[in-house]
DNA sequence: TTGGCTATATATCAAAGTGATATATGTTTG
DNA sequence: CAAACATATATCACTTTGATATATAGCCAA
């Protein structure tokens, strides 16, 4: 799946690596993200498949490569891209602790949850602020939609932490 | 993570690894979820750190393995459990489609998200009837609360999808 | 001007987790 | 009575992650 990520990030031009990184980091990062451990392995294997091409650049004595789409690479991303997607799992800590939340006590569930809920306000914070940043650009209509769905995505699950918390006191 | 899911799964009692399989399969599957390739493996190394024993049973000539957890396993989980967790990445595919719809024809993009919503929909069903089987035994309140909102969660979703259809015909 | 900080850029490794598959027996059912 | 299903454990190759290392460029302040 990381494949078909990097690979889509390769569609509107060629970048390295640590720019796709710095780009997810300020996009998808909130429900999609990975770091330069997978990265740099499979762009060296969608090279070896043919997917992508790479420009060895040398800038001032140090390596730098940049990687671009090739025509079998964007038809791999697109067939990828045409196929339904299967329900995911949510795979939440924070869920599986309260699945759990009856072998703890009163106090110390409160004081977490209320932690917690603090800690969704700010990231909701930080959503907005990459949304408010995007919308003044002239960013695709879609990407757009991920940013606003995960803004909401983080309300509801602040909204139904705090009815938990009020209705099992 | 894995390893503390598999301590609070015996904090109601001993288990033979498929048993947790299976209860897991009815009740936390939807938003935490593993296989026995991580099960038997874990148990092993739970095994070895002391946080569980293991009693091994022969039944009729086969080998059948029953854990229970230790006093050292069961304040493992407990400590584990009073810790906030951090907020959770949604990693999920269907997001990543999204993500990347504006590379797609409108066509193909309505036929997707009308087939997934579909799945959705039959999926709410199940955990609907995971639900209502709990409901009348006397499953714990927090347990039960994970189950309301895994119902909610994905009802949520399909709202939002539904949306983003009509927004972006 | 030089020492420190931050940004750019790539690489690697151990550990965690998954999906698929294999094996073996007991139980139910048509 | 054979087929299908449930119980039960094991393993392997593969994917992904987190931590850590390395090196240079550019900027800023003392």
């Amino acid at each position: 799946m990381i494949e078909m990520m990097l690979l889509g990030f390769l569609m509107d031009g060629e970048k390295t690596g640590y720019q796709i990184k710095k780009y997810m980091d300020n996009s998808t990062s909130y429900f999609f993200n990975t770091g330069f451990s997978s990265i740099y392995p499979k762009f060296r294997k969608l090279e070896t498949q043919g997917f992508v091409s790479v420009s060895q650049t040398v800038k001032n004595g140090k390596l730098n490569k940049v990687y671009a789409l090739t025509d079998e690479g964007k038809r791999a991303f697109l067939d990828w891209l045409a196929i339904k997607p299967e329900i995911g799992r949510i795979r939440d800590e924070a869920m599986l602790k309260i699945f759990f939340f009856d072998y703890l006590d009163n106090e110390q569930r409160m004081a977490q949850m209320e932690a917690y809920i603090n800690d969704l306000r700010e990231h909701i914070q930080t959503l907005g602020a990459i949304r408010d940043r995007f919308s003044s650009s002239d960013i695709e209509p879609w990407k757009m939609a991920t940013l606003e769905f995960g803004i909401r995505y983080y309300g509801f699950l602040e909204e139904r932490f705090h009815e938990m918390l009020a209705e099992r006191g």
